[in-house]
Parts: structure tokens; sequence; C-alpha cells
DNA sequence: TCGCCAAGTGACCGAAGAGTCACCTTGTGA
DNA sequence: TCACAAGGTGACTCTTCGGTCACTTGGCGA
């Protein structure tokens, strides 16, 4: 691996993108879009404001999009490519079924290590997805992450390792069923008492066990 | 049934109230909460702006909180409650399963016919559950719709109709399931060339067979 | 017909926050 | 040591929008 070509300069640079970058996902994760404002950025970057607008020219919209783009979609990309490393084991009901228990896994992994850009992904996803005047940038990265899931199931489908049904609906429903899990995990962190019921979130890995046997298995007893 | 006893002048005021009610679910299913305006509701209502407040004294708050409550989450709780009115049902898997595949095509029907109660929820619902800031009466509402479908699955799993499975995630779950294939539908709406595949949403009911199938049998193919 | 009151109205106000720019600091090379 | 360039700074401007209130309107009872 070669020390990367840059200058100190560039170095210094790119560190300091970095920290407006950090500064801006704990904002923009606690408040969400509409809520957050530049100065709180700035000031939790420990930057000026001015500053902000020579790392992010188009100021708030390009501050996040690229936040989006760079942290949150590149994150769970990551995530999902790490989860089929082996077209083979799409090949089998069973090695199926332990990729999308993995996939799961580290999909809520992800979200216990980077609860800040989970959180964005929670609270912006939908509604980015929804605007009308949907940013192409932003239906792009949307469904970008759609794909990702989708064509594994596609492979499966296609290898009778899964039922035949149509597999885009079931990517979305499989993001789905993971984001209602977490809505169930911070339900659960928020209400009143503390844990009105043990949850069966111990961890990433019961709780992708959990979504996996309804998604896999279903919910009915199997005779 | 009575005739109800208003005065005209009541019946007008309940008329007006209604009509400024239905201008705001329009401009909020259709910007969202923030990127919502007064200006535009009064204007839709075709009231002046100041009128808005004699009917919703603390301003835009009260107008969306007022309309989640009544219409947003009151619709919802109307098909969920309808969805399960013999408990008898719950007794057996097949009646659990026909019950829930009624709430889901109940659900996606009500999406059809009140789309835009649904798309406020669809995009205000998590970010308002999320909110730090969440407001007592919000938190009530959301979680109230989860208790809603947490019950007969609770009774179905007392009576060993279904996996013996915790009842609260199951309920997030499902609801994230109609989430996620409400966002397939419109994504494949937006999608630029009309509909990239067929999908299985001609009708309510299939859509709603096709989510019960999965979550109630999985995806695995059945032995 | 007159007067009163309930109710609608929209110009106006103030707060908030995105975006700008003239100024200043720092570090570098001559 | 000096001059210059690169880049950070935050006070300032300008727009937007939620909320207010003095005025108008219209209906009803005396």
């Amino acid at each position: 691996m070669e020390v990367p070509a840059l200058s100190r300069r560039d170095r210094e640079r790119l560190l300091r993108r970095t920290a407006i970058l950090d500064a801006a996902r704990a904002v923009f994760a606690e408040k969400g879009y509409e809520q957050a404002t530049l100065d709180e950025v700035a000031e939790r970057a420990e930057f000026g404001k001015g500053t902000l607008y020579n790392y992010f020219p188009d100021g708030k919209e390009d501050l996040f999009f690229t936040l989006f783009e760079e942290v949150v979609v590149g994150g769970l990309g990551g995530v999902i490519a790490e989860a089929f490393p082996d077209p083979e084991a799409l090949a089998t009901p069973g090695g199926t079924r332990a990729a999308f228990r993995g996939l799961i896994e580290g999909l809520l992994t992800h979200f216990e290590n980077h609860r800040d850009a989970m959180m964005i992904f929670m609270k912006e996803g939908h509604r980015m997805a929804l605007s009308p005047d949907r940013n192409e940038t932003a239906a792009r990265h949307w469904l970008g992450i759609v794909d990702a899931v989708q064509r594994p199931i596609e492979a499966a489908v296609r290898n009778g390792a899964l039922r035949a049904l149509p597999t885009r609906p079931i990517a979305h429903l499989l993001m789905g069923n993971v984001r209602g899990v977490i809505m169930a995990h911070l339900d659960a962190e928020c209400a009143p008492s503390g844990t009105p019921e043990p949850l069966p979130f111990g961890s990433a890995a019961e709780t992708a066990e959990f979504i996996t046997t309804i998604l896999f298995d279903g919910l009915l007893p199997r005779d």
C-alpha cells in the first residue's frame, strides 16, 4: 500500500472536510434535515460558518447530500456487498438463508456502530424518496440500496432457493423488516419505564435470527 | 339515529373546520410538515390565514397534530379495529392468517382511498416517533397504532396459533412490511419508465396475499 | 331599519436561519 | 524581515414564514 500522494496541505484539507462531515452527521441525526442549522454544524465542528462554504459550496443541501451519499448510502452499500461474497451460497435454500441472515445481522451491527448514520437513514430516507421534488441524485441513491438487496434475491429465486415471488417488493419488504425492528428497538428505548417487555435484542445476532425466522420460515408454526 | 343537535352556526363551523383540515391534509401530504406553509393551507382552503387560528389556536403544530390524530391515526385505528371483529378467529392458525390477511388488505385499501393521509403517515410517522423532542401526544398516537396491532398478535400467540415469538417486535415488523410494500408501489410509480417490472399489485387483495404469504409461510419453499 | 357581535381578513411584525463578503490570521518563500 | 497567498471568520443581509390584530363584513334580533 502506497502512502497516499497528498501534500500536507491536501491532507489537512481532507481532515477538515471530514471533521465537518462528522459534525454534520451528529447534527442531522439528532435534529433531522429541516431542523438542523448550519450554525450548529459549524459550532460543533469548531469552524466559522463561512468555512463550511469552502468545503461545500452549495451550502446545506450540498453538505447533506454529500453526507447521505458518502456516509449513509456508502456504509449500507458496503454492508450489503459484504454479505454476498460468494454467489454459490445462493444456490440452496440453506445457503440463501444463511447469507441473508448475515446481511440482516450486518445491517443491525452497522446500526449499533454507526447510529448517527442510521438515524439519518431512518428519519430522512423515506421522506427523501417520497419528496415531490425528489432530487435525481437522492432517488438514485435510495434505489441503489434496494437494487443491491434485490440482486441476490433474484439470484436465489432463479436458483429455486426461494419461492418464485416478485423480487423487488421482497427487497423493499426486507428493508421494511429491518426498519421495523429498529423502530421496535428505539421504541422500547424511549418508553417511559425503560423496557416494557424484554426484547429479543440482546445482540444483533439474536435479532437477526428473529427476523430471519419470520422472513424465511414464516409466523405459522411448522407442522 | 338522531339528527345531531347542532345549530346551523355550529354545523357551518364544523364544515369550515373540516375544509381547513382537508386543505391541510393535501398540503402536508405533498410538502411534508416542515415545507408546508400556513399561507398555502389557507389559500387552498380559501380562507384568510387568520381564520386558521380561529379553529386551531396554536397554529401549525395544532393543525398538524389534530390532523394526525383525527385523520391519520384515527383512520388506521378504525381499519385495525375492523379487522378483528371476532376474537375466536385468533384461536386457529388458519383463522389468524385470514384475520391478518384482512388487516393487511384493509391497510392497503385504506392507502388507496386515503392516499394523502397515508403519505403523511409514511413521511412523518417515523420522524415524529424518533424526534428528540417527541411530543408526548405524538408518541402516544404512534404507540397506539402499534399497540392495536400487537394485541391480536398476542392473543394468537397465546392460543398457539402463531410461533411463540416476542409480540411487540412482530407488530413493528408487520407495520414495516406494509410500509415496505407501499414504498415498492410508490417506487415503481415514480420510476422513469413507468413500471420497470410488473408488480404484484394489481389489487390490494393480491398485494395482501403477497405479504401474508411471506409473513405467515416464509420465503422458503415449503417442502 | 339599526346596531351589535361573531367571525373572517390580510397587511404587518419579528424571529430564524441560509448564504455572503470584507477582513484577518497564518504560514511560506524570497 | 517583508510581501503575498490561502483560507478561516462571523457580522451582516435578505428572505421566508409563523403568528398577530385592527379592521371589515354579514347575519340576526330588537
